[in-house]
RNA sequence: UGGGCUAUGGCCAAGUGGUAAGGCACCGGACUUUGACUCCGAGAUCGAUGGUUCGAAUCCAUCUAGCCCAGCCA
């Protein structure tokens, strides 16, 4: 797979030059909800870049806040991954580099970069200035090393109360650059880490505390979103002024926008929070879990992934893009099964009553490899209702009408010719007559059937559930309405059918039914029912 | 209005001075026991303006538009 971007420009240059001998990535998420669609494009550089390179890539959960994180998410982060096929080299906490970051916390007092600062959160907002004003000295800028060093020390013993004072690093109120203007590098919160349990109460932010992460692990590369690019200058002066020994580059990237869809952790949570969805493995969420149990195979992401490039522009990828990359997944590797998901009874008057035929059947016309199977045909079947009107509309239509002759796949050609309806004018049988010459497989030519449509036979069948989706989310250009009000209430459409009888998939199995789309068995399934999610449909040129 | 970044067909995206890859979508057409798949074909002068050059999407200048930054979040 291509990967010639350029941060795979930079990285080969970095080789060729010598100034790396290999190339070690991480991905660091923060175990604080599900990954989605955009973590995987992270996850996928950063693997392929170390992998394509020869090097490591390593997995490091940031847990520098306790307050906002969970061990919950740790395992699930992790099943994510791996399924992904992005198996990392090894399992970092940043939490195990505390005393590290520490110590280095230390060095930058006692080198009088960094200062112990008393003012209130609301006093250091009014002197950090804005973005067009600079920022003032606190007055605490210009305490003795010696009373900094106390303090310090002071705050991680555990002597003042949470909030009351802060580290901050030395640099320049005034900077155009916010992040400089003397940045918070550690604050006492009394909070359980999941990690390290009480042993800490005071915490590192991300600015002061990604840097040395990645110096400590030897990160030649830390690959991060376009808003960091602002932080870099900080990143490259805690590496620094701490005295690391390695130097990484941080390396920005474009996120990824999907149409049509929701991808920020906090509009998922929202959504799940609200109980809109199922959960954070939805199918109709993008999150990594949630494409899972909707049946997209780990290599559509990939190759999605791959497809798009890694970009610093900002555009939001059709949605259509990723499902046309499922679809070429699935193609050739799933049988090709049928399915009636709207039934419509269909009598064969002239068809014997209590005869059944086994039909042959291939399971997938383009992969021989995939087999055969037989179905039942008799009497009695059923189509999709959409495959039947009374009078054909036009030229064009490709399926069943009174008077009209259409192959019922793999079986036999079947000429409609009359309805029976209920009292409320529904139609609930159509009747017709099939020509026995006409058996698939001999080789019939004589006439051109108007269309070929599938079946499920009538009585050798099973009783299916299927779940159909659709946009999560509607009028997203409007921002006046709430997010949350804006959930398509047809996001999931459920429908209930018939499926073919002498299959018994496991969940997760997928499959193409035939004329309608990909689909694969949801874990709501049971022993009475099966429940298949949608996947993505299949190409429509008509309707 | 301070700083950082981005700008190539409807969407994504190659291209880094030599005369616009590719994918998705869309529109034609062929094939077809899935209106699927497959296969052909159509479609941009590169945000704007001005300059440098034999020659520019690629270099320079100015302008315009969009995104990000004022957490003791990451």
């Amino acid at each position: 797979m291509e990967t010639s971007h350029f941060i795979n420009s930079i990285i080969e240059e970095d080789l060729r030059s010598g100034k790396h001998k290999e190339i070690i990535t991480r991905f660091p998420p923060e175990p604080n909800g599900f990954l989605h669609l955009g973590h995987a494009r992270a996850i996928i550089t950063n693997y392929t870049m170390a992998k394509k390179h020869g090097g490591y890539f390593n997995l490091r959960f940031d847990d520098t806040n306790p307050v906002k994180e969970d061990v919950s998410f740790v395992d699930a982060i992790k099943e994510d991954i791996a399924w992904l096929g992005c198996q990392w080299d090894n399992l970092y906490y940043a939490s195990d580099y505390f005393n590290e970051m520490y110590e280095r916390a230390l060095l930058l007092v006692k080198k009088g970069k960094a200062y112990v600062d008393d003012l209130t959160p609301e006093e250091i907002k009014e002197y950090r200035g804005d973005l067009t004003t600079p920022g003032k000295n606190s007055p605490y800028r210009n305490r003795s090393i010696e009373e900094n060093l106390e303090l310090f020390i002071g705050m991680k013993e555990g002597q003042f109360p949470d909030g009351s004072r802060v580290l901050r690093a030395i640099i320049d109120m005034t900077n155009p650059n916010m992040n400089l203007r003397d940045p918070v590098i550690y604050r006492i919160q009394r909070a359980h880490h999941h990690n390290t349990g009480d042993t800490w109460c005071i915490y590192p932010m991300y600015d002061y505390a990604h840097p040395i992460e990645d110096a400590i692990e030897g990160i030649t590369h830390s690959l991060c979103s376009l808003e960091f690019e602002d932080h870099r200058p900080l990143y490259d002066w805690v590496v620094e002024n701490c005295e690391m020994e390695a130097v990484p580059r941080q390396i920005e990237f474009g996120k990824l926008r999907i149409s049509k869809s929701v991808i920020g952790k906090r509009y998922i949570k929202q959504l799940v929070d609200g109980g809109v969805v199922f959960g954070w493995d939805d199918p109709r969420l993008i999150t990594l879990s949630g494409l899972r149990r909707r049946g997209v195979p780990p290599e559509a992401i990939r190759d999605f992934i791959f497809a798009l490039g890694l970009p610093k522009s900002q555009g939001e990828t059709e949605i259509d893009m990723l499902e046309q990359v499922i679809r070429d997944h699935l193609v050739m590797e799933v049988p090709r099964v049928n399915a009636v998901l709207e039934p419509l009874k269909l009598v064969i008057d002239n068809y014997p009553e209590g005869e059944v035929e086994y039909l042959e059947c291939e399971n997938n016309r383009d992969n021989e490899a995939l087999g055969n199977r037989k179905i039942p045909f008799s009497k009695y079947v059923y189509i999709e209702q959409e495959d039947f009107v009374e009078e054909k509309p036009n030229k064009k239509w490709k399926r069943l009408a009174l008077g009209v002759e259409v192959r019922l796949m793999h079986a036999y050609f079947v000429k409609a010719n009359h309805v029976v309806k209920d009292e409320q004018g529904n139609i609930i049988e159509v009747h017709c007559t099939y020509d026995k010459d006409t058996k698939s497989g001999s080789g019939f030519d004589l006439r051109k059937p108007n269309g070929n449509i599938h079946y499920i036979d009538g009585t050798l069948n099973q009783i299916a559930e299927f779940r159909l989706f659709d946009d999560l989310i509607t009028d997203f250009e409007d921002k006046e309405i709430p997010f949350i009000e804006k959930v398509n209430p047809n996001s999931m459409v459920v429908k209930q059918g018939y499926f073919e009888k002498d299959i018994h998939p496991e969940i997760g199995d997928r499959f193409q039914f035939t004329r309608n789309g990909y689909y694969a068995v949801d874990k709501d399934s049971n022993k009475e029912k099966l429940v298949f999610n949608r996947i993505v449909s299949l190409k429509a040129t008509y309707k």
